[in-house]
DNA sequence: TTTTTTCTCCCCAGATCTGGTGAGGGGGGG
DNA sequence: CCCCCCCTCACCAGATCTGGGGAGAAAAAA
């Protein structure tokens, strides 16, 4: 069902959509997909964006490019009750249930609808390795009761879509992947481990049982595998790389 | 189609388990879906688990209880190539595709096999808010040719399944929300940014043209705000918690 | 407008980490 | 059989970090 009521089959279609997402080889792929995507639901607007403290790594979708620039420009990032919210979440939301209170959220809301992203959204916060963030979200104009019809058909769509757009975005951002090139010894990895879990040296020596002359062997070693200039740099490059868990 | 080659309805037997997790209002609930999942399919084994350094935060799933204990008491977390493989990874993965080179691993693949596990494994990452991160597993035991059908006819079904169990298990594990609403200001950001980068606390104060004194007022409040114990815990944190990015 | 958070600066002593070098035993792979 | 990597231990001096005080101005939220 689309946004409005009319049929489409449901499954061939979104087959077809997700299969196209796989076969993309460019990004350019993913800015049709989102205008494809957007067609075929009848919808306002289809967005992707990779979300990062430093700002947009990339995005997609059908927003006004005034909109986007001004979001840039803006850092609406670090007011947008969507990012703040869907980053603590991790089922997809309604617009609606986020927390619109807060003089600025209200006043960017008002803004947002100005430039046409329209008063209903629905956005799929997505995860993946080293903290990546990601959203995907969809948004319309019009009234409660169709939107929430339209979620609720379509939220594992939406889900799937979303994992595909944003599987392809990590294969064209490789330097999120470089080389699992250089790993650690089983050791390294337990010192580096308990140092990211926030135990001192002597802690870290004492709960490995060895002494601390010999972990700062491990540590040194782990810091000159991962090419890094300290032991705190050491243990967030082992996180960012995915060699150990906190 | 089942893993046998016999037809099942697909769409329909798939909503009807994914409205039973989300109805299910209890850890058993969990318990019985992956069980209803393994039936519906025809394959050995359906596991789902929060994963986690200090080991199993929660599972539930179909393996053997000897196994789970054994691998519990073992720590094979830490050499379990599906863990490795899948926390750097975002897509699901076939298990043939992973890293089974090197003697622990090989060890570790022939006893889960003894263990009944099944040649064949097919894991689907998951990630929560706050670096949560878990799998959501399917194994059996069959020629490849046959398994490659079914995980290529079934990937979007594991994913979507994958990420109801883990919004289940967010939801009955709530402590881990909590610490999460702590953000860091834009001052802390940038001073764990660049320590994170490998800069000295000396390297970093000149970078943000500020008192080497006053960088330290910001990494002692991030620290606190963080509830670590020291630089490079805060840094850890800020990083698995995706407040900042390297 | 009041209150809260953020940003900036300062002191000091003791604990902790870092850098560079050396050395012996054990295990796996070529 | 040899080589390379992993694990373990040791010394020392100087650089760096930590803990716990206090304080005023500006900006943002209530």
């Amino acid at each position: 069902m689309r946004v409005d009521g009319s049929k489409i089959t449901r499954q061939d279609d979104l087959n077809r959509i997700l299969e196209a997402l796989d076969d993309t080889s460019e990004l350019e792929g993913l800015q049709r997909a989102t205008e494809e995507i957007r067609d075929l639901y009848g919808i306002n607007h289809v967005v992707y964006h990779w979300v990062d403290s430093a700002g947009e790594q990339y995005g997609c979708g059908t927003y006004a490019n005034a909109w986007r620039e001004r979001y840039l420009q803006q850092n609406y990032i670090r007011i947008d009750p969507v990012i703040i919210g869907c980053y603590q979440r991790f089922h997809p939301v309604d617009w609606k249930r986020l927390d619109w209170t807060g003089k600025a959220a209200r006043a960017f809301l008002q803004e947002a609808r100005a430039y046409g992203v329209g008063n209903q959204g629905f956005s799929v916060p997505i995860r993946g390795p080293n903290g990546q963030f990601a959203l995907f979200t969809v948004s319309h104009d019009c009234d409660d009761d169709v939107w929430s019809a339209f979620t609720a058909a379509h939220s594992r769509d939406l889900i799937l879509i979303a994992h595909y757009f944003n599987r392809k975005a990590l294969e064209f951002e490789p330097n999120r992947q470089p080389e699992a090139a250089q790993t650690l010894s089983p050791r390294e990895v337990d010192a580096m481990t308990l140092l990211a879990m926030g135990y001192s040296r002597a802690q870290t020596a004492e709960t490995l049982s060895i002494s601390e002359h010999t972990l700062r062997v491990y540590i040194e070693s782990a810091r000159f595998k991962l090419g890094a200039m300290n032991t705190t740099h050491a243990v967030a490059r082992a996180l960012a790389r995915g060699l150990i868990m906190v």
